[in-house]
DNA sequence: GACTAATTATAAG
DNA sequence: TGTTATAAATAGT
């Protein structure tokens, strides 16, 4: 800002990047605590320099009562509770998981032909049948969302072969006309054409 | 700053309060991502309003990633370590559990055909749920077993309890009878110790 | 929010 | 580290 406007990015040579990052590094926390005082807030900074040394400044001298603030409000705004009962939460997540393991394990085992389903209790081949229930639901899903797709694919394709027969009839009894041919002519009731093939006016 | 020098001490008038703290939150936000363009430092900033209103920045997006750096930092220099560790800890376990759980999924579909269910036709489809129901259906059959042994020894059991309160319900009335005592004597009419402890037998 | 005078921060030496 | 010309921030309107 002085002497030069500087670009808004990464300071090339190394002297120059240290000695701006010391001055402008002095600069943000005097303006983090002249915010501070000015206008009464609460101001944490923490600067990681690239070599990982740490500078910070907590304006109410206790940055771990500010972090704690923070991650409060930041909970709440994801709708997570208190540290404690994030790590039970996460612990009780720990064993669930391993279980799970436990019975991809035993599943796996099962697929390989060692028949290990007998040696699971109930509870284990519960989850078990749970589980392939899921996955069986899961497939079902996919299985709709395709056919859903191929419905309605046929049916356009049955709209547009409906809309190229009409024209071709009356094109039949055009033709008709200009023959001059007194008796009624026989004109196939169904469309013509409704093949497989027909994807050709698609 | 302009139009006049400010005093270094909380604003009074509270709307040029809060117009400062506004501009000069923008600026300390500003300065700090500038230092962390210019310098390739890592920053993190937190502001609380006199209205514990809450605004921050973390120059690499990822403000609890900072924290948790700055607190291992921090125990490191105050030899304390423990909890935040310890969920540390227990967060990496859990990841590592999460991808051992998508490596056993993705085990199970390589096993059941080597295809992505996303990428999969209606017949592969078909096939896997087909699988998957007999595989159900196995487990099924397995619990059925299980249960029918558990209702069979109960059975057992059942009939060894009745055996055995029969026996005794006989012994009492002997006893009744050798000691003489003329009214009847409240018999209980279910099996003694029929409870859940029961399940020892499974 | 925009403007502007005056202050402050800082790039280069 | 200190100096200084200049850019940037900002107090008051």
């Amino acid at each position: 800002m002085a002497r030069g406007k500087v670009q808004m990015r990464r300071i090339e040579n190394p002297v120059h990047r240290q000695v701006t990052f010391c001055k402008r590094r002095m600069g943000l926390l005097k303006k983090a605590k002249e915010l501070s005082v000015l206008c009464d807030a609460d101001i944490g900074v923490i600067v990681v320099s690239p070599h990982g040394k740490i500078y910070d400044l907590a304006t109410n001298g206790n940055m771990q009562g500010l972090i704690e603030r923070y991650r409060k409000t930041y909970s709440e705004m994801h709708g997570e509770s208190s540290e404690q009962n994030k790590t039970q939460a996460i612990q009780q997540e720990v064993l669930a998981l391993t279980r799970e393991i436990d019975l991809f394990q035993k599943g796996l085992r099962y697929i390989h032909g060692e028949k290990d389903i007998n040696h699971m209790n109930l509870g284990e081949l519960q989850a078990l049948e749970n589980n392939l229930e899921m996955w069986v639901h899961n497939i079902r899903s996919q299985k709709m969302q395709i056919m859903s797709r191929e419905i309605e694919m046929l049916r356009n394709k049955e709209g547009i072969l409906q809309a190229a027969n009409d024209i071709l009839q009356e094109r039949i009894i055009e033709q008709n006309g200009i023959l001059n041919f007194s008796g009624t002519v026989m004109i196939p009731q169904a469309p013509f054409q409704l093949t497989m093939e027909s994807n050709c006016y698609l």
